[in-house]
RNA sequence: UGGGGCGUCGUCAAGUGGUAAGACACAUGGUUUUGGUCCAUGUAUUCGAGGGUUCGAAUCCUUCCGCCCCAGCCA
């Protein structure tokens, strides 16, 4: 693993260009700490890579450190089934953390801090039921109203939040609120709830705590904490700004008022020595990912998980990462991506082209070629030998000789694509046709001399011979061919699963629905094409789970992580097509 | 005028007062034992709209229009 963010050199994000101004004033001594501050409550979707490759990337570039810190604060949502997918994903994306914390390795500070903003006479408990808090708070256009309780007295206040963590009350009997303006135009001022009491077994601190900080509190003071820099988060957040700001600024306004301590000066001093509070961090926002023909939101994704349109949250028609990872995506290509998507604070929605653009590309490089029929129809070759076979040594990259070659034999009868034949082909048709010459690759050219037909009007069998002279796929006369087409012999041949993948969704933006329909009523019941009749080459039968390759002119697979069996059972998943021109000439001429 | 943001090619996106980068997509040619790859070429007289400042504006001022976010004891 490496930090290596594959950064492009053009224009700098206005997040990076912020981080030049702040190294140049030195308003950090050159420090650039961030972090990627994920729930564990969901799998990381593509959209998260976005963020990770952004927090991981600058830290990178600027010879700073970023933090893989879990957001739990929330126990009846989080899970560790979600904490070590996190992990892995991050890991597998090609990123090292340099440290990884939780939010709740800090609820013991959190607490003390709480207790020094009651101190402050900035925050209350409030003992208005959820709904009487909702109905004061205003609504957009109208302020809000106080709180009866909000006067209390700081040791009454004192007294109750000591009395919500010992557990003495229950749970919704009162919150501990911000003090700060209920007639705020931000209605996220309006005396913001800090903390509230949830009887809910934590998965990392168990029973320990009967009450949980919010999210507004914890987000900025643990960024403090580890003195982070530059606290990069999404759009929505833009609004949580001003509460943020009021977290950290009220724990530095009180740290610097010993005579509150009390009998907790040891874990006041230590936070007033911390870097994140001389250097405060800042928040900055830039517009979250959106790709055509997908959702990506953590709330669809657990619910196309959790109903049963997908099988898991690695189905790899989902846009997470262990999703794209079990497709065939390489972390090399999603990073690639994240970097060409740019980051700026306009909403925007990428076209999924370009990712698979990045797929492509990559696996163009880097993935050995192989021939595998996935609609096959019978070859004899009429005039070549039942018992004969020839062997072909054939490159595993037509660019790249280091790959080195796999032999591939050949027989009287072949497997080739159904699509590869046709009774009447038109001029602009480069393939199989009665008495065409065509080429099968790397073996011999072959002149179709006539075929079969069932009942319904099936092309059965296709009958050739083959020129003994074009041994390799080429001849000494130097004639013309102009179409070459994958085989496999009948005789040689594995039979294989492939599973075919195309968009989730039949629209292009599944977020935007008809009235009286939801996202999932466009779920595509097609998007799964499970093929199970294909004839592969021998070689693929022994590949490693999880395993890059290309079928000539078909596109490019994998064999799937958790049903490919080696030796037993090949199962592919195909990645991306390849790009296909005849198609869009098929499609011009069907016009 | 509740507050906060954002509007540059079909989609992303540079540009930060000196006369519209790049990528994907698209189109057209060329090379090719993958109709793949690769290569070449083309594609915004114009920056949401109008007005103004200036020798000069996508960049500054101004009015208007459109889109997104916020009223969880979620994050």
């Amino acid at each position: 693993m490496s930090n290596k963010p594959d950064a492009p050199e053009k224009g700098k994000d206005f997040i990076r260009q912020i981080i030049d101004k702040d190294n140049e004033s030195g308003k950090y001594e050159g420090r650039v700490q961030t972090r990627f501050p994920p729930e564990p409550n969901g799998y990381l979707h593509i959209g998260h890579a976005k963020s990770i490759c952004l927090n991981f990337g600058i830290a990178h570039d600027y010879n700073g450190k970023c933090n893989l810190r879990f957001d739990d604060t929330n126990p009846v949502k989080e899970d560790i089934e979600y904490v070590d997918s996190i992990r892995e994903d991050v890991a597998w994306l090609g990123f090292e953390w340099d440290a990884n914390p939780f939010a709740s390795d800090y609820f013991e500070k959190l607490y003390y801090i709480a207790e020094l903003f009651i101190k402050m006479g900035k925050a209350y408990i409030d003992h208005q039921s959820a709904d009487e808090i909702r109905e004061n708070r205003g609504t957009l256009k109208a302020p809000g109203t106080n709180s009866p309780y909000r006067d209390r007295s700081v040791e009454e206040n004192l007294d109750l939040f000591r009395a919500m963590r010992a557990g003495e009350l229950k749970d919704g009997d009162c919150i501990l609120r911000g003090k700060i303006d209920m007639a705020a135009p931000n209605v996220m001022l309006r005396d913001p709830a800090l903390y509230r009491i949830k009887r809910a077994d934590h998965h990392r601190t168990g029973d320990t705590w009967c009450i949980y900080p919010m999210y507004d509190f914890t987000h900025g003071l643990s960024d403090a904490i580890e003195g982070i820099t530059h606290s990069i988060c999404t759009l929505e957040f833009e609004n949580n700004r001003p509460v943020y700001d009021w977290c950290v600024d009220t724990l530095m306004a009180g740290l610097k008022q010993p005579e509150l301590f009390g009998e907790n000066e040891t874990i006041y001093n230590e936070l007033a020595g911390l870097p994140g509070f001389n250097q405060r961090p800042r928040q900055y926002e830039f517009a979250r990912l959106n790709i055509t023909g997908t959702v990506l939101s953590k709330r669809k994704l657990i619910k196309l998980v959790q109903e049963g349109y997908v099988s898991g949250w690695d189905d790899p028609r989902m846009p997470t990462i262990s999703g794209f990872r079990r497709r065939g995506f390489t972390p090399e290509s999603i990073r690639d991506f994240c970097n060409r998507i740019g980051v700026a604070k306009a909403d925007s929605t990428v076209e999924y082209a370009l990712l698979e653009h990045c797929v492509r590309q990559d696996l163009n490089e880097r993935a050995p070629r192989y021939l595998g029929v996935m609609d096959p129809v019978k070859l004899v070759i009429e005039n070549y030998p039942e018992d004969q076979t020839d062997e072909f040594s054939m490159p595993l990259h037509p660019e790249d000789e280091s790959y080195g070659t796999r032999v591939v034999p050949f027989s009287r009868e072949l497997w080739i694509e159904r699509a590869d034949f046709m009774e009447d082909p038109p001029k602009k048709f480069f393939r199989m046709g009665p008495g065409r010459e065509v080429r099968l690759r790397f073996a011999y050219y072959v002149t179709c001399t006539g075929f079969e037909k069932d009942a319904d009007g099936n092309i059965t069998e296709i009958r050739a011979t083959y020129d003994p002279e074009t041994k390799g796929g080429w001849s000494k006369d130097g004639r013309k061919i102009k179409g070459t087409m994958h085989w496999v012999s009948a005789r040689h041949a594995v039979k294989a699963e492939v599973r075919n993948y195309t968009n989730l969704f039949t629209t292009d933006n599944p977020n935007s629905v008809e009235e009286g329909k939801t996202f999932v009523d466009y779920v595509d019941p097609n998007s799964l094409e499970t093929l199970t009749d294909c004839w592969v080459e021998p070689a693929l039968l022994d590949m490693e789970p999880g395993t890059n390759f290309q079928f000539e002119r078909t596109g490019y697979f994998c064999t799937d992580s958790k049903d490919h069996k080696p030796g037993e059972k090949p199962v592919f998943n195909r990645t991306a097509t390849l790009r296909d021109s005849w198609a869009k000439i098929q499609k011009k001429m069907g016009k």
